[in-house]
RNA sequence: CAAGUGGGCCGGGCGAUCGCCGCGGCCCGUUCUUUCUAUAAGCGAACGGGCCGGGGAGGAAAGUCCGAGCGACACAGGGCAGGGCGCUUCCUAACGGGAAGGCGGAGUGAUCCGACGGAAAGCGCAACAGAAAAUACACCGCCGAUGGCCGACAAGGGGCUUUGUCUCCGUGUCGGCACAGGUAAGGGUGAAAUGGCGCGGUAAGAGCGCGCCAGCGUCAUGGUGACAUGGCGGCUUGGCAAGCCCCGCCCGGCGCAAGACCAAAUAGGGAAGAAUGCGGUUGCCCGCCGCGAUGAGGACGCCUCGGCGCCCUUGAGACUUCCGGGUAGGUUGCUGGAGCCGGCCGGUGACGGUCGGCCUAGAGGAAUGAUCGCCACUUGUGGCGCUUUCGGGCGUCAUGGGAACAGAACUCGGCUUACAGGCCCACUUGAGAG
RNA sequence: UGGGGAGUGGUGCAGUGGUAGCACGUCUGACUCUGGAUCAGAAUGUCGGGGGUUCAAAUCCUCCCUCCCCAG
């Protein structure tokens, strides 16, 4: 049991999105929710063996505009980071892209924490909401 | 001690938990493969997963400004076009990089800065101002010796109806005019004005003559050389080549998204085959023969025929195997190298040689992150102690804050740019003490 | 990652060694009851930034900054 929670800890390949058809197929036919840092794509997953896997999958993109390659580095990183450890409210199957916007810049981990988590509990209602079945 | 110059180095440290990417080892699962045959352990391969061990950003990884390696393509040699470089010698795989030196400039100095070949090969450019801007001429000015014109004086000669305070002629001296002519000293300007200063000289002047300086040519000496020093000569030929250009040297263009290998699905290419179909064999079946998506069958036109052109109707089936190209995707290129560290030797030095040791990131929507504790660094505030030239300084404790620039993308050598704070070495100037 | 281009008043553009211009906009005045249109006049520039060449630089050279486009 405890090993397995620590399973869930994890983030390997494969709950990333790799591709760039990936990522369009998220921006084009997803759905949307907003925080104050983070602009945030989902769609359910197309691919059967993510599906099987049971997890939902993770794509970032950070734009030029926000900073300097460093800066940029270290946002994806904080958003994988809270991902890994605060994913649970994201339902299984959904691939889901994060975009931070400009202003995540010089934020303190904790506060851009509490926003992209507040995201993620957005997705879920809406979930809930889009899809009665 | 203060101010400064040059060079080198560091770019927080230790630990804990969770996580990421390679590498090595062990283990598990699925699929595939394998001997004469069957089953199939083991071996092997691919994929997925677990455990253990060990590794994981920089001095600029940056900008992409140069130079190379490497790759496929092109290429006899030479030239043109185009581009780059530009004091000398050396270093280097190469360079637009570096070292040492020369020359010029800045600084009291240590040092620093310099695209630093050619302007008597040619073309071009210079606003405004100024007499004039590249041509030594015009203009103002100066002179006017010589010649010219005017006048005075002196001595001389000639002429005469008039012997004169007459007139004519040339000569000399003096004065004037500025006509010919001489001159480039001076001319408010300008970024720049035809060498500078001085003496002589002259009618006035002028390298016209001389001395020194600058510049040019030439010779000697020193130096590999840039160049320096000295002698001699004739006196003088402006600036811009980061304007065109000339001279010398260099350059094939394109790039790891280069290139190589493996290789779904769909469409298409090539080859082979099968079945169906159509016609004939009197009808049917079988068989046989012929035709057949490279167009069967029908009709029309042209045509001697073979056949050709065009139109209409119809068009079932369109399969299998193999081959080659190739997209998605995967693998590779991909990190052991002009490598790093240390010693010794050569060299002023960049650097080279040699010996020993070391292996030190390899991602691919892209790995080195998150959280916490302790210790160092720095700074603000407060307390205490010591000291004081009463500005402050030092030590210690508590508490709050700060900690830069910045992320490998084929690999090297440089350049340039960004950067909190700190350490070391050498040198200069000033002050004080000895 | 590689390749290419641009930066000039508020906006869009000229100017390619010699006093920075044009159009629109802005402001002031006139006309009008008022506004628009029209007429007259005015203001507005570190020429993206630093350094260099030149007597003189928006222009030539060099190093940066910002933005845009293309390949994939």
């Amino acid at each position: 049991m405890r090993r397995s929670e620590e399973k869930q800890m994890g983030f390997p390949k494969a709950l990333r999105l790799r591709k760039r058809r990936e990522y369009r197929r998220v921006y084009d036919e997803g759905d949307r929710a907003y925080g104050r840092f983070f602009a945030v794509f989902f769609k359910e997953s197309a691919d059967p063996i993510v599906v099987a896997a049971g997890r939902p999958r993770l794509g970032v993109t950070v734009t030029r505009k926000v900073g300097n390659a460093c800066v940029r580095n270290r946002l994806r990183r904080l958003v994988r980071e809270v991902f890994r450890r605060h994913r649970h409210p994201i339902p299984a199957n959904r691939d889901i892209v994060v975009n931070p916007r400009p202003g995540a810049v010089g934020q303190t981990t904790e506060v851009l924490q509490r926003d992209l988590e507040a995201v993620f509990h957005k997705i879920r209602m809406a979930m809930r909401k889009g899809a009665p079945s």
